[in-house]
DNA sequence: CGGGGCCTTGAGGCAATTCAAATTATGTGG
DNA sequence: CCACATAATTTGAATTGCCTCAAGGCCCCG
């Protein structure tokens, strides 16, 4: 038997941060039937009412997850990196309830349901990894309600950028290497401001020398103390808590 | 063969909701080994950083899920009702990130993990209704965040009496017997909001006849017309949407 | 009938918004 | 590789929704 083909390594990667696979795990991923493709910064993967029949892995670039308000205001609900599934809700519940879109050119798996479900069926330790990783996003997407409805604005903005920076870290990425991007705009609308305040704290936070580069792409110099001033702790994405204490 | 205790039955009809059971399965859900329990008003279930080891359902009463900021700020990220589940998480992550504390005096049912895991690994319909349930939680999640990142206070408000009085409507309660046990600072830390702040949004929608009663309990006589000003439209609960659409 | 939790109201302040305009990047076709 | 169009950032000034601080009143429960 050949070598698979390693196109869902990130994905493994990711499922590996929250629980333990063997090494038959490993190959029935990589050997699960996909189509690869790409897409264009700011394209639409998904629509709010959609049905989809496929899951999508992000395998790299960025995408990002928003709701509208009936005002027109939009909030962004999360932003994924390579490596993390991006809809597999929809193994379970029809509809689309948010859009999707890449936040630059992207590259994906998509993964038919059926094949998806035969190989949960088929091997119990990926399906608790994967029960692992939807209840870790769900915890992130709690964050994110207290990061908006609890901390004033640089505040949260630093917490936003702590969190994508920590997630790509935990993703294998080297810290001087991570590079975020984000508009100011998204910025804006993930943190529930506007886009104009949003400016005037980043600029702040690149005076206290937090922060460095601009037009949508930072980096973080002093990770220590943005985190401090992000209050930013890591227990609610739950890296490194495998499930192996369950029988 | 006697008939089952009935007392997980709101859990089933929470289930339901979301997925198809057939007869066997109900069985099977109340035939659970369970622990029944009672807690009085404001009384702690779990903290952050508890290792649970046996699964809460909310059989009567209401519970409310928070996290706290570094400023001592609360956020609310969840209010439950009869027949929730409670954290389902520690299934498959092994600490909480939140706390849980009730409402008002309430009733559950504590059921080991091992327990529940046999269960699911029994019956798969099960398996996928508890799936169904845990992603429809995490579609309100999101809409929590969209509502405290998006909404002014008022509609901000009108939308959270909104969801839970949906939410208890299909969960078998009648709109007029609808009374929710909430203080203004709980309105408050769910919305993102000052109690005092709050309180004044309150007393407008009072003038404006969408709200009815104080004191820690609301009615809400003009529900049609406060789902309008709340930007309120249920999707994001998928309650009717069943997964027989598989396979 | 007394006390503590919860609600109510007012006045002043501030963080973030709105509106507007100038400046700087980005990308594309000639 | 430059010119041009468009997108993104930056800055200022005025406004406002919500907060803070403070005090008084209600009402439930012991």
């Amino acid at each position: 038997v050949s070598a698979p083909d390693q196109s869902l390594a990130p994905f493994v990667r990711r499922l590996r941060l929250h629980a333990d696979l063997v090494d038959r795990d490993v190959e029935a991923i990589l050997r699960l039937p996909f189509v690869k493709a790409k897409r264009g910064k700011y394209s639409y993967l998904a629509r709010e009412g959609d049905l989809p029949n496929k899951c999508a892995i992000l395998l790299s670039g960025f995408v990002e997850r928003h709701r509208m308000a009936a005002d027109g205001g939009r909030q962004i609900l999360a932003i994924y990196v390579a490596g993390d599934p991006l809809n597999l809700d929809h193994l379970f519940l029809p509809t689309a309830d948010d859009a999707l879109e890449t936040l630059k050119a992207s590259e994906f798996a998509f993964i038919r349901h059926k094949d998806l479900l035969d190989l949960l069926a088929e091997r119990p330790s990926i399906a608790r990894a994967m029960m692992s990783s939807l209840l870790v996003d769900s915890s992130i997407f709690r964050e994110w309600t207290l990061n908006v409805g609890r901390r004033d604005a640089r505040t949260r903005i630093a917490h936003l950028l702590c969190e994508l920076s920590f997630r790509l870290e935990a993703q294998g990425y080297k810290p001087e290497d991570i590079v975020l991007p984000l508009t100011q705009y998204h910025i804006a609308d993930a943190a529930g401001l506007t886009p104009v305040h949003v400016n005037r704290m980043l600029r702040q936070l690149q005076s206290e020398g937090l922060l460095e580069g601009k037009g949508g792409s930072f980096k973080l110099p002093d990770w220590t103390r943005l985190r401090e001033i992000a209050d930013f702790s890591p227990h609610y994405l739950h890296a490194g808590n495998h499930n192996s204490h369950l029988q």
